[in-house]
This record gives structure tokens, sequence and C-alpha cells, in this order.
DNA sequence: TGTACCGTTTAACGGTGTTAAATAATTTAG
DNA sequence: CTAAATTATTTAACACCGTTAAACGGTACA
């Protein structure tokens, strides 16, 4: 039955337009303006079809959010793989972090928002773990060769997340500093960071 | 007139019952359970009420914004002023305001979340700009008697300011670090500032 | 006593997420 | 090819939201 094929592509692609359409909505008029029944007319259909798609408005933002990490996760591995010294990478990669978190402001929003607490996050959706794991390892490498124990790991991995996530932050709904000063509190805090690894 | 008088506090205790009871609610269900009829239920009233004493929910949210900065103020100084050395008193500062931000968790969700643009907020809330204002001076003290452009001043108080941040934001919805590592992540990002500032 | 005023409530509007029932379209069976 | 069954889609409704206008009740004052 090759129509019933055709009929699973089509419904494929109604769930991709769902969540095309709400990323259209919110990059157009924040979260705040997301609405089922907005989604609804952007796909040109009424509102209780979207449940045939998505057990409810949640689980769109899950699924945004899934897309998210994987995304985040690419850009990750894409600025490690342009350099060989661990530092150097690390450094590449936070940067590549910190693009994201602008180029993709939305979805980095949903990401880190307050929407669902991180710890059932990581049940739910393995991907969210992904990046985490990647800048992990590189944190590892560049403790080499004497690598501490893992709450040690933790600590350098928290300190390195909490600057760049709260200068990220601070960014998104201030836009008080000029670039200059960002990539200026960026580099040094990173270079910082490295340097007390490297000892 | 003394019954004019009696009536203005009988005004002035709504108003801050009005606030009270948001705070209450905000508490018990989070900031999504917060609606003016709940308000109104709390304070036995009907909803339109409210907006005797608030323009809107927005205002009340601001006014609990207020608050919120003008106790954080109050716990800087505090802390502050059971020191005499400008780097003892920043460590302090900072770890008040840690403290600030999970003791009053909702007042730090308000004051620093996605609701109004803090370019706006200075012109709004000048009480916003105290918590700022009382850790730059310490900073500026800190780096006597070369003290910078005030663009470095800046990109000192942004690099303490978005590691505290970011590390409250991570915790706030995430609880995934123990209180040991979250400690060592602040007292060493801490202190690691501080000495890049002591030179 | 009548009237102006003030505090308060009721009712309503347009919006939200979500569900059940009704309808339209399509597939399947005879 | 028609009739029945299944599926796709919409309409209508519920309970809630923020907000406003109108109606109501009581109090103060002429």
């Amino acid at each position: 039955m090759a129509s019933k094929d055709r009929i699973l592509r089509l419904k494929e692609e109604t769930r991709c337009n769902i969540l095309d359409a709400s990323l259209k909505i919110v990059k157009e008029g924040g979260w705040d303006a997301l609405s089922m029944r907005k989604i609804a007319d952007e796909i040109e259909y009424t509102a209780p079809i979207i449940y045939e798609y998505f057990a409810n408005k949640d689980a769109i933002l899950m699924e945004l959010t899934r897309k998210g990490f994987l995304l985040l996760a690419k850009k990750l591995e894409e600025a490690r793989n342009r350099h060989r010294a661990p530092a150097k990478q690390l450094e590449a990669m936070w940067l590549a972090y910190w693009d994201f978190a602008f180029a993709e402001r939305e979805l980095y929003q949903v990401m880190y928002g307050v929407r669902v607490s991180c710890c059932e996050m990581a049940k739910i959706l393995p991907e969210s773990e992904r990046p985490m794991d990647l800048i992990w390892d590189v944190i590892v490498e560049l403790m080499l060769p004497h690598v501490g124990t893992e709450e040690e790991v933790c600590i350098k991995y928290y300190t390195f997340w909490s600057v760049i996530h709260g200068l990220i932050s601070i960014n998104m709904v201030n836009r008080g500093n000029t670039d200059e000063t960002n990539q200026e509190v960026l580099k040094t805090a990173i270079t910082g960071i490295i340097r007390s690894i490297k000892g």
C-alpha cells in the first residue's frame, strides 16, 4: 500500500509544519505570543487538529527543546573539530555556545528557561546531555595527565557554564553591554578558567 | 478629618495585602499560578477591586520587583559592613547575593526574569541600580590605587555577576549539584576574579 | 429626604488550553 | 457502483485568564 506511505509522509510533514509555525510565531512575537490557535492559523487548520500530532502545548515546547539540544551539540562538535589542542578546542566550543544562544535565541530560551526542572529533563530528553558530555570530555583531556575526581571536573564544568550562561542570560534581557565588552568578559573568563585548570 | 486618615490607612493596608497575597500564591504554586482572581480570593474581594490599587497585573509584579531590589540592597550593605578589607567585603557581598536568591527565590525570579528589558527598568525602577552600585564601589576600592577606566570596572563587575547569576539560574531549575559543589564553584570563582583584580 | 459620591460586585469581552461531539471526506466491503 | 465503516476535520463547549463598563449598595452631605 504505497498510499499509506504517502499519508504517513503527509502526517510527518504536518508535524514538522507545526514546529516550524511555532518557532516562526515565537520569533515574531515572543513566547507569550505562542498559542494553539495561532499555530493552527499558521498551518491553515483549526486548533484541535494539533492534538493529533502533539499531546499538548508542552509537548511542542519539548520537541523544540530537543531539536535545540541536537543543533547545539552539532555546533559544539564542529567547533571542536576545527582545533587540535584541548585548550583551543574548549575556547572554541564555548564561543560556539555563545553564538548559538544568540543565533537561536528562542531555542536557547526554551532549552534553559524555566519550563521543566532539568533533573527530569535528562530522563525525558537524553539529547539534553550531549552538549555537556562533549565539553566534559575536552575538560578531562585538558586536565591530563592528572585527571582529578569527577567532583573536580564537575566544578570546572559548572564554573565555565555558569559564567557563560550568566552572561547570556543577562544579555538576553538586557542588551546593556557593548559587543566588545561582552567579548572581553567572555574571553577573559574562558582563558582564566583554562589557565586555572592547567595549573 | 481623622476618618480620612483612617480610610487612607485602610487603603494602604489593602494595597499591602494584595502584594502579600500575590507572593503567597506564587510561593505555593509558582508564577503561573498567580491570577487576579486568586489574589482577590485571598484578600476576600472580587477581582476588579485590585485595579483600584494597581493599574494592572504588571504593576503588581513591578512593585514586587522594587521591594526585591530594596531587600537585596539591604542584604548587600549588611554583608559589606561586616568586614573592612574590600576583598573580604566583595566576597561576603556575593555570598549574600547567592543567599538572597534562594531565600527569596520568587523575588529573584521576577527581578531578573524575562519581564522587562533592564534598560527600561533602570528608568522605571531606580532601585534596581542600587545593588549594582554597592558592588561597583567595592570593586573600585579593590582596584585602588590603579583604578582603570569605567570599561575595565564594567568587565570585572559583569564577570562576577555572570558567574553568580549563571550558577543561580542553573540551580533554580536544576538542583542537580550538591550544596558543597555549588559553594566550591562559587568560592573558587569569586577568589579567582578577586585575585585577577589585585593582579 | 434627596442626591451625589464612593466602594464593590456583576456581567461581559476577547483571549487562553483542551476536550467531546458533530460533520465532512475518504477508504473499504459487498 | 453503492453502502457502510473509518478517518480527518471542524464546531461548540468548558473553565480559566486579564481587563473594563455598567449596575448596585451604602454613606456623607445639602
